[in-house]
DNA sequence: TGTCTTGTAATAATGATTATTACACGTTAT
DNA sequence: ATAACGTGTAATAATCATTATTACAAGACA
């Protein structure tokens, strides 16, 4: 299983957020362009992002916005904001192990932690990148 | 998303084996006692988890082994025997971005490897735990 | 040979993700 | 104020991966 494709659709679209909000008005269908994707998928995103604060909506002809500084923004927050990360965690765990067995009653317990590691570990990564960073490589490439 | 049960499930069952292996004749419907899942789902990674060398697997009465030390045996072994994690990585990326727009045409290029790098943090502490560690806490709890 | 167990195909059930339509409502410009 | 544009969101369907389950063939061992 993987991490859903809303996670890279959402970086996407702060991404280009960023890159054209100087010189377009950028809108849900703009975006749905870039991405390829359906235009509600976009918005439901959006809302998402719009909450932890990473772009400011308006409505009318505006267009988006950054909610901060793209420097300020990881990929992390980003990360938060479009996927359910701290309900359950990133490893699904099985849900009816036997607590009548020794295994089975203890292998969350003595799993846990380590997963848990190993998640955070995943993480850091994801907090030590920014969207400036991406934006200044797509604009390296784009040259 | 998430990284699906059958990775903690195969944990569980190769834990199961080294934690009973000395004392009884370990089977699918006992894993699956244990486990609380279907026998044929146990069946089935342990297929996977033998073609990986982590388990050796006879028909009739023997019972289930351990194919190597439980030393030997990181959960990153484990981890790659039951998902496919070489094919599509982590992270799932959309999938049609337009190449006319140059983020859509470069995100992924862009992107990519820092979501490499965070997948491959995650293995790392996946690879330094092993199942004897695991076992080793399972028999500390039950004390 | 009989009993136990694995191997595996076939199928269904479940659940999450993603797509799409439809329409109410906010915002801006004229 | 009203038209044009854009977001917010409910409702529904399509898709896909995961997990469950039945059924039976075939290997291993006493």
């Amino acid at each position: 299983m993987q991490i859903a494709s809303r996670f890279t659709i959402a970086v996407h679209i702060v991404a280009c957020i960023d890159y054209f909000q100087k010189s377009t008005s950028v809108t849900s269908a703009f975006l749905a362009g870039s991405v390829g994707v359906n235009r509600v998928v976009i918005r439901t995103l959006m809302t998402k992002l719009k909450e932890a604060g990473i772009i400011a909506i308006s409505r009318g002809k505006t267009g988006v916005r950054l909610g901060r500084r793209s420097e300020e923004i990881s990929l992390y927050d980003v990360y938060k904001a479009v996927e359910s990360v701290d309900e359950s965690g990133l490893f699904n765990w099985h849900s009816s192990p036997n607590p009548l067995c020794p295994v089975g009653k203890n292998v969350r317990r003595a799993l846990g932690e380590t997963l848990v590691k190993a998640q955070l570990s995943m993480e850091k990564e994801l907090k030590s990148a920014t969207i400036a960073d991406l934006t200044a490589e797509l604009h390296k490439v784009a040259d």
